[in-house]
DNA sequence: CTCTGACATGTCAACATTTACATGTCAGCG
DNA sequence: CGCTGACATGTAAATGTTGACATGTCAGAG
């Protein structure tokens, strides 16, 4: 269960209070890397400073709670994040599931959906190197999203799942052109 | 949730029984795009079967049961394939999450979970070039996998974070010489 | 013939996650 | 001043997933 090493994590780069939490779920963490609502941060939060790896540090208008990590969140944090994963690492990505299964349509639908994702795979990547170019340190984050490291990797993914769809559509119209 | 089409998916390749599938993801469906273990797989064909997406077609020994999908199975997965993902699709992924993490480490820790990593996606990236050199035909699955298009996409993918991963070393190498 | 390991299916309790419901604050607009 | 929308936190039921336990078959090695 990864959830509480992405709040330590968040909560690392700066202290942040629930709902900024959940902000930043919907952004490029949730995007590319874990998601969570509100309903699983506010819960587990009360456990991380339960066992001492948050605490509040400051309470502001609407009731609302900044947390911050503590060392031993820090270690925590830092100790998993150096633990090679086990090779079970949890994966669950709809839409790369959606590209697996796609040899099982039949090629006209197959192109359809192909042509939808370089479509879809290209705006992005053009949107990230539009961030990019008015970003600033790159290893530091900046105030709206985690680091130039996130963004980097979002972008070379794009550009990974575009240039596999050329690829597919490719070999799919080389095949209907043999088979006729 | 995904599993019910990810099942039928595969059952659209090719009959298969509970065990069958629940190898299959074991290998790069599960590496990449969905995980799930025997104990979620069996429920889920009951439920599929009841649901007239599924039927047994075949008793083999030592109670093996072969499924396969029924037209209305087909059809359920073809329209689910067409539609066009919501924008929350589901997205969980524990590798990926370390990498968004990484930037709260000090560069030397970082670096050397990076350096696991060029390390790691170089070697999956050979291993992934040497099955496509003797593979069959691109769109029809293999035996023993799950067709060229996802080994392909496997390839692509493993490139893009090995020279990601390349790409975030140098950054913080040359922010370090940039310190001293 | 016995042992081992792969084949094959299943249940159930514990745990995690999502959806729906619920409540209240505060700033800005008209 | 009332409305709206973003801010802010929470609970509870339903659903989904994992891990531990349980059972039994069959082929091949020794």
């Amino acid at each position: 269960m990864s959830l509480p090493h992405a709040l330590l994590g968040l909560l690392a780069v700066r202290p942040s209070s629930g709902y900024e939490l959940a902000k930043a779920f919907e952004g490029d963490l949730g995007r590319y890397a874990w998601q969570a609502g509100h309903t699983s941060i506010y819960p587990e939060l009360g456990k991380l400073a339960e066992r001492g790896l948050v605490e509040v540090t400051h309470e502001g208008p609407r009731g609302s709670r900044t947390y911050a990590v503590t060392p031993e969140g820090r270690d925590e944090l830092r100790t998993w994040l150096l633990t090679p994963p086990r090779q079970a690492a949890k994966v669950r990505n709809e839409r790369v599931l959606r590209m697996f299964l796609l040899s099982v349509l039949d090629p006209a639908d197959a192109l359809e959906v192909l042509r939808r994702i370089t479509e879809h795979t290209a705006a992005e990547a053009a949107e990230l190197r539009r961030i990019r170019s008015d970003a600033g340190p790159v290893v530091a984050p900046g105030a709206e999203g985690f680091g130039q490291l996130a963004a980097e990797y979002g972008l070379r993914q794009y550009e990974a799942v575009h240039s596999w769809a050329l690829w597919a559509i490719e070999q799919l119209e080389s095949r209907a052109a043999a088979a006729s």
